[in-house]
DNA sequence: TCGCTAATAGTAATGTATTAGCAGTAGGAG
DNA sequence: CTCCTACTGCTAATACATTACTATTAGCGA
């Protein structure tokens, strides 16, 4: 049989939709507990491979912390991310300020880049 | 007693110095036995340690993956990173392509940024 | 050179993120 | 409405990087 839909899919691709920023797996299910309070980690990360599979959703990746997922919507637009210290959310910045480089030795071949900003967000800056 | 110089601190170090790019433990492990062949990932780690808190080193992290090294003097000038997907080394890019930022929305406060490019080093794009 | 003890090698343990296994639950085709 | 089986929640297992532990080695001050 196909796949079915379930009101935990149902639920954590909402989240993400409604979610202006990449969420973590963990985040994914506090918010989604909201809605079906028993959701489990593992059906998180589930649902999350097959979202990642189909392309519905893509994973950012930050060094030393789980990946976060935002919908693909977003990631049609170029931009890059933000990373706040103090609460470790994520979120979007818009547009790319990079210049792409002279500076590279020739030879190397550049398919991607990412930028990620580091400081504090409008609400952890506020309570400063 | 205070700390004690060791063949294999002197090595460890030797190597992140000689090296023109940032390196991971693994790494530093695989080129340090060349000189100390019984050399341990432990005492790799424990070095990196102590040589990381006293600031002769600096980590470069990477998403999924362990941290890279690289003296403080090659920190010490702004710059990014190329990350080869099919070795996995990390390489140095000398300067900053990016424009500080118009487009965040007010109210962040960035203390800093990482550009990380992908793609394929030098060698690895001519063994294509 | 001697002796104290920091440092090492090797290995077991830890922490953490993700996945697998399984019995029970619930989409949805017929 | 029924039945098949995909999906879920729960927990144990895995993968991995990093750290702790311990007997042994080796700086280095006297």
């Amino acid at each position: 049989m196909a796949i079915r839909q379930t009101k935990q899919k149902r639920v954590i691709l909402g989240v993400l939709e409604k979610a202006g920023r990449p969420m973590s797996p963990q985040e994914i299910l506090s918010s989604a507990q909201q809605d079906v309070p028993l959701l489990s980690l593992a059906t998180v990360y589930r649902v999350i491979r097959g979202l990642e599979a189909d392309g519905t959703i893509v994973p950012v990746s930050i060094p030393g912390e789980s990946a976060r997922y935002e919908t693909h919507l977003k990631a049609a637009h170029h931009h890059h991310h933000f990373h706040c210290e103090r609460c470790s959310r994520v979120f979007d910045v818009p547009g790319c300020g990079l210049r792409v480089d002279a500076h590279l030795p020739g030879g190397y071949r550049i398919t991607r880049h990412e930028v990620m900003l580091y400081g504090s967000c409008i609400e952890c800056a506020a309570t400063s």
